[in-house]
Formats: structure tokens, C-alpha cells, sequence
DNA sequence: AAAATATATTTCGTGCACAAAATATATATA
DNA sequence: TATATATATTTTGTGCACGAAATATATTTT
């Protein structure tokens, strides 16, 4: 009956907590703009190409093909973006906003809440950088490969 | 077409790095020992209770009734717990483990990858708290409300 | 006692997230 | 040319995770 909670534990526990705030975060995203962060992030990263393949902006998100498609469809659905297959290789789909799809994403707000950015910032900058630092540390002993991404990877495919 | 990444963003990305740790975690524990994670945090949290309610299980692990709902759904079809209605009070449920889910949760490995765990115990103790404790701030920066759960909270509505 | 309010749980609907299988196409090999 | 292999995407099936609504019961107020 007693409550014994070792250092790994909490560790977890702290996790856990960060898991529960982003996800928290994307169902209040839905309230103010009708996007989920998912969604948000597929539409930021669709802005920073002209157009993309499927497979490129499921690596560049660490995210698998199958839930990229997911979200790609409920976007395109909403009017957000289009699939045009390619005409040299009908495998491959590429994926560009419409100006829709831009419009809003220009008065969506941050992946992360306000208050966390507003605190994070009043920060000094060498613990924001030891914060980050510890993160992403942790990030990889938890084996998390790297986002094995090169932006060369991605632009030989045009 | 720049990727001029802010040290908020990464910090994002490291943190959506750890959610997929901990979900790739998830199924490969399903692999291992049938069960995923989420359901080996019920089956350990009620291996410290005779019995509890769904409510205040649910407020341990920091997730919605609902979603302990069907956790509980899940591993009551295993024969892994039992449900029981108060007899006092014929809103509340108890839950119990069954012996085969003791059983299997004394055989199960543990929730973070061993490799993290091998890794993290390697480490100088005022170390390991310093990236625990970072993890907590960030967290708690993230507005993520504290357990706010006592023992005698629980204990009380026996 | 009846109505209003509070509490505990479940059901419903939506959206990730994955692996594995299915589909479609392209390229290399026989 | 036919067959095998590789590549790109989608479909299928499972399991969280939530809020809101529904259900059931208990308690308080009128």
C-alpha cells in the first residue's frame, strides 16, 4: 500500500504530465481555430515548401505515413490544402496549401500554450538553452532516433 | 523555404520526440507481454490498492474517466480485474486485481525502454535530479495542474 | 414528497498514432 | 518480355485520449 515512487518513476510521471499539456493544448487549439496541433504543425511545415511529397513531411515530422495521411485528409477536406499525384512517378503524391489553407494558418496561434511561451522567455537565455539541452538528452536515451532528415534529401525529390 | 527553427520550437520537438518514445514503448511492451503501457500503469496502481474507485484511479494517472473506462474495459476481458458496485453508494465501482493480473504484472518489464533505464542509472544521483527536476519545470511550466491527490483523499472513501 | 442539485460512471463521437496488409507503380534482373 | 524487387501511399484494425451527453444514484432544498 505504500507509495514508493522511484527517480525513474517520476520521470516518467514528468513525461507523462508534458504529454497530457501538449495534448491538452491541442483540443483548446481546436476551440480557438478549429485545428488540432497535428494539423497545425503538417500546415507549418507544408508553408515552408512550394510543394511536398507525403513520405518527405512524414519524416520531417517524425510521424508515420499512415497518420500523416490521416491528418492530410481531414485538411484536405477542409478546403486546406491539395494532392496532386506526380506525373514522372504516380507513387509519389505531392501535397501544397491552397490560400485558404495559408490564411488561416497566418492567424493561428502557437503549437505551444501562450503562458508557457511568455515564461519560457522571461527566462535567461543559458537556462532556456540547458532546458533545451536536458530535453533533448532525454529525448535520445530514450532512443528516439534523430529526425534523420537533410534538407537535400528532401529537395532531390523535385 | 528557410528552416529557421526557434529554441521554442526545438524545445517542442524534443518533447514530441519523448511522446514517441513512449508510445513506440507502448507497443513494443504489447509485443513483449501483451499488455501496453497505459494498461500496465492501471495494472500498477492497483497492484498498491486493495481496491479503488475509477474516479480516483483515474486522478493517480492523471487521465479522464472516460479513458480509464476503457483501460478497464480492456483488462476486464483479460480476467485481469474485477468491477464491483458499492453497496453503500451504487454510483461508485471498485476495482480489483485478479490474481492472474497480479500474476502477469509481476512478470511484466518495465514501463521505460531498459536501455533508457540502464542509461539513466549510470548516471552521478545529482544528475539524474537535475534532468528530473528540469523535466518537472517544464511540465509545470506547461500549466500542467499538479496530481492534486492525497492518500487521504482516497483512503477516505473506503 | 417533489424538485433541484451534485456525484460517479459510461457511452458517443472525433482525432491521433502505429504496424501490417493492400494497392499501385517503377525499376532491376533473368 | 516476364518476373522479382523496391518504392510510395492508402487502407484496415487496435488502442488511447479527450469533452459532452447520457445514465444512474445520492443528497439537498423547496
Amino acid at each position: 500500500m505504500e507509495n514508493h515512487n522511484s527517480i525513474e518513476d517520476n520521470v516518467l510521471i514528468a513525461i507523462r504530465q508534458m504529454i497530457r499539456a501538449v495534448d491538452l493544448r491541442s483540443k483548446n487549439l481546436v476551440q480557438k481555430c478549429g485545428l488540432t496541433g497535428p494539423q497545425l504543425s503538417v500546415l507549418k511545415e507544408l508553408a515552408k515548401h512550394d510543394e511536398i511529397l507525403v513520405g518527405n513531411l512524414a519524416k520531417i515530422l517524425n510521424l508515420s505515413n499512415a497518420t500523416v495521411t490521416g491528418i492530410l485528409d481531414r485538411l484536405q477536406h477542409k478546403q486546406m490544402l491539395l494532392k496532386e499525384r506526380s506525373q514522372q512517378d504516380r507513387r509519389k503524391t505531392f501535397v501544397r496549401l491552397t490560400d485558404l489553407g495559408r490564411d488561416i494558418l497566418s492567424g493561428a496561434p502557437s503549437l505551444l500554450e501562450e503562458q508557457f511561451v511568455h515564461k519560457f522567455r522571461k527566462l535567461q537565455v543559458w537556462e532556456q538553452n540547458l532546458i533545451l539541452s536536458t530535453l533533448q538528452r532525454v529525448a535520445t536515451m530514450m532512443n528516439v532516433k534523430e529526425i534523420d532528415y537533410l534538407a537535400a534529401e528532401v529537395i532531390k525529390e523535385f
